[in-house]
DNA sequence: ACCTGAACACCGTTCAAGT
DNA sequence: ACCTGAACACCGTTCAAGT
């Protein structure tokens, strides 16, 4: 029976869990589904959108923001990079489907939305939540190239896993002080 | 006479200013120094580390943040953008030279510097400055995705160079003013 | 030491032709 | 409509052979 654009992304996720970006490409992705490459383009216009489709997926499991803005931004944030941690090279492929204007959903909609509900304006709503979204992808990206790294060579002996928890939270404390400092929100 | 790594380095700068990431490939490189691709590998070990060398070339074009924090580390920011936003995609550029660690500068140690002799302790220094870093590399990466996709197609009536400008600002006082508030900095 | 020429093992994408 | 087979126009990298 036929193929369909759910069960492509699907196997496109698979391959970037287990083999990561640069090893998921279009010929790989057929063998996955018993498929010749170019039959994927029946289901997919190129490779990019379907990258995207795949980060649209993996963003799909954090919830949008909702309650007192202060818990509740840093629980998305907390969301986020728990739900890029679940994937490999996530971070990378995220950013670059957002830079393309490929994905389907803003992952930056719902807190947007969250904080004009709170009283900020629309462009001071939209820079707080860019700059954790941004400081968000940049150090899970950060992140899982040490990881990536970490799978051959012996690992470095950087920072641990709690290490860069710590100044994960210490990042997203910061941008959420100044935003009640600067904004005069309770 | 023969080709040295500086040379090289130099090409591949004005070839990704003229036509961006994507087109800046070894044999492209080659022919603008009038040799066979496979003649660059004298001078540079693969693609990755010249990349990485570009990335640090860029990175030379801003100074190690000096005098008090808060100005110095604000100045860093937008010195940091403005050297980014001199060079087409050079924040994905750099952001993907320093994950993969092949970067010779450390693009942080000034200001982790500057923040450790005024006060702060390694890690809250660490912190702070990556926070600072992984925002505008994030910032910039968008804007130039933005001109990159601008480059054809009509322009889309997102937000305007000023526009992006003031969520800069916004961005880099918030993780300011939450490190103050945190720190309890001057 | 530096470079050519040619190859190796790949890419993404397209498209006639089959079913 | 969906897929094969084969091609097109590329990649990064290696390496004998020349100078």
């Amino acid at each position: 029976m036929a193929l369909n654009r759910d069960e492509v992304v699907d196997a496109a996720c698979v391959i970037l869990d287990e083999f990561g970006l640069t090893d998921l490409t279009m010929r790989r992705l057929g063998d996955a589904l018993g498929v010749r490459a170019g039959a994927l383009y029946h289901h997919v216009p190129n490779k990019q959108t379907l990258l995207a489709w795949v980060a649209d997926r993996i963003l799909a499991d954090v919830p949008s923001p909702t309650g007192p803005w202060r818990p509740a931004l840093s629980g998305w944030a907390w969301a986020l990079r728990a739900a890029l941690l679940a994937h490999r090279d996530s971070a990378d492929l995220v950013a670059s489907a957002r830079a393309m204007g490929l994905s389907e959903r803003d992952a930056v909609a719902g807190p947007v939305a969250l904080l004009e509900a709170s009283g900020l304006g629309q462009s001071d709503a939209e820079a707080l939540a860019s700059a954790v979204l941004h400081f968000v992808l940049g150090h899970v990206a950060e992140e899982q190239a040490r990881s990536d790294w970490e799978r051959f060579g012996q690992p470095d002996p950087g920072r641990s896993a709690t290490a860069t928890g710590v100044t994960f939270d210490v990042g997203v404390h910061l941008l959420l002080d100044g935003a009640g400092l600067r904004f005069s929100l309770p």
